[in-house]
DNA sequence: AAATTTTTTGCGTGATTATGCGGGAACGCA
DNA sequence: TGCGTTCCCGCATAATCACGCAAAAAATTT
């Protein structure tokens, strides 16, 4: 076998695969590590893939992202913008927290006139700067983790609202296990604001669909709405749309 | 799977749900706790995340206010500096707003332990960056100009607090007429917390002394101690000590 | 075709890296 | 305060790497 033809073979292998292992190239070439590693260190200064200890990943592999800038703040552009169609003059709003809320409330129409519940202490930061929104915080010890306000107080206060919409930021949601999270305290809080609001929307961007973590929210049948970046009738989407949710 | 693999796994997590638990982690990519923690440390290093006990956080959301141009801020650090002394562990303080405030919070020894009661929404946001304070917000309808909880519930729920010390930012005080302000929703609240506080303390850079505004908050001898950037014996000072006033 | 040069390859050795484990310190929660 | 978890440190182990060298293979020249 020739030089040529195994870099060949190396270059369609990361193709396919995004990554090579030295170790399983050398049994598959039937050449010494040496080789494989002269090989991937040749193809990594003619910058056709990425050398790392053990073997190579493809160069596109880079997850360079600017931690400074929002992840995903395109994407979570397009789902704010989608959502606001959904808040009236009028209307009162619980809103959870998150990056993709702050986009919302940023892009609020400034003659809007609705009044918001928050108990993510960034949201109502954001939300202060309107011209317009009446912001109720429910207030009690805050949980530093998620920068929100949580405990059997915010619960019980929750319990004496009736919202007309729920926005709720979503760190997983999966066809079987519904909304999840992660921490207790803030299942508890979630759980209230869906119990008050007539309507239950879920905001996420299309990675989350279909991940779950530890504890359940709210199984799916108590979202109305799914908002994701993605296009109504992308095929992604489809399974939720049969379980009944709105897909926007 | 390659370090760098994980490494990546590790950011996408991050990415989706704002924070990840080694114990996850070393779960999900089959490793031993220790390896997880390399990893996690290695890429705090790098800047893409950030480690906390037990897991990371993403960077992005720690939402760091725009630090904007503060007026007197080197009179104000020095204020903020004095009031230091007071506040000692396992305290319960009741704090108001302002950017002195805002610089005293920021200078809270990382060790100390003590629970903070506000109802100012910036305040707020600054104490969730301390390491060990407890921070309970007393929430309700948010007064915009103001950044503030105000109302009936919040003056009640100040009511159930009995507090070791009040720090208040202080627009105006005088010998005559105490502690005045301009708004009648503030002064409501700033009653409460200095009546369910025992020892109230008033910060205020000195252009503010002798100077009122409309509403009386309290009268002077309802101040246990007064803060100022000058030095205690300056002569400013003087009728504010021989009103019983402790001056530091 | 033989000789020579160049390239490629495999191997040995020692350095480097990655990982897991144990024990003690530190932390966080009740 | 105690208890369970998490962290940190050093070490052992194994995998991977880097370098030099010499044999083999290929290419080139004579």
């Amino acid at each position: 076998m020739l030089k040529k033809e195994r870099q060949a073979y190396i270059i369609q292998q990361i193709n396919i695969h995004n990554k090579v292992l030295s170790s399983d190239l050398c049994v598959q070439l039937d050449v010494s590590e040496d080789t494989v590693r002269r090989d991937l260190q040749e193809l990594a200064e003619e910058g056709k893939l990425m050398k790392v200890h053990g073997g190579a990943l493809a160069k596109s592999f880079h997850f360079t992202i600017e931690s400074k800038q929002v992840y995903s703040l395109p994407e979570k552009k397009i789902i704010a913008h989608k959502a606001l169609d959904l808040i009236k003059d009028g209307m009162l709003v619980v809103i959870s927290g998150g990056t993709t809320m702050r986009e919302l409330v940023n892009m609020l129409p400034p003659d809007l006139n609705a009044t918001f519940v928050t108990t993510n202490v960034p949201i109502a930061l954001e939300l202060l700067e309107h011209p317009n929104a009446e912001v109720i915080f429910l207030g009690n010890k805050l949980l530093k983790s998620a920068q929100m306000a949580v405990g059997a107080e915010v619960v019980q206060r929750l319990g004496q609202i009736k919202a007309d919409l729920c926005l709720l930021g979503t760190n997983s949601i999966d066809l079987h296990l519904g909304i999840t999270d992660l921490e207790w305290e803030i299942i508890e809080v979630k759980k209230a604001m869906i119990a008050c609001a007539q309507k239950t929307v879920s905001l996420a961007i299309s990675e989350k669909l279909n991940s779950s973590q530890r504890l359940q929210v709210c199984p799916l049948d108590q979202v109305d709405v799914l908002i994701t970046e993605l296009d109504p009738s992308d095929e992604k989407l489809a399974p939720y749309a049969k379980r009944g949710l709105v897909i926007l």
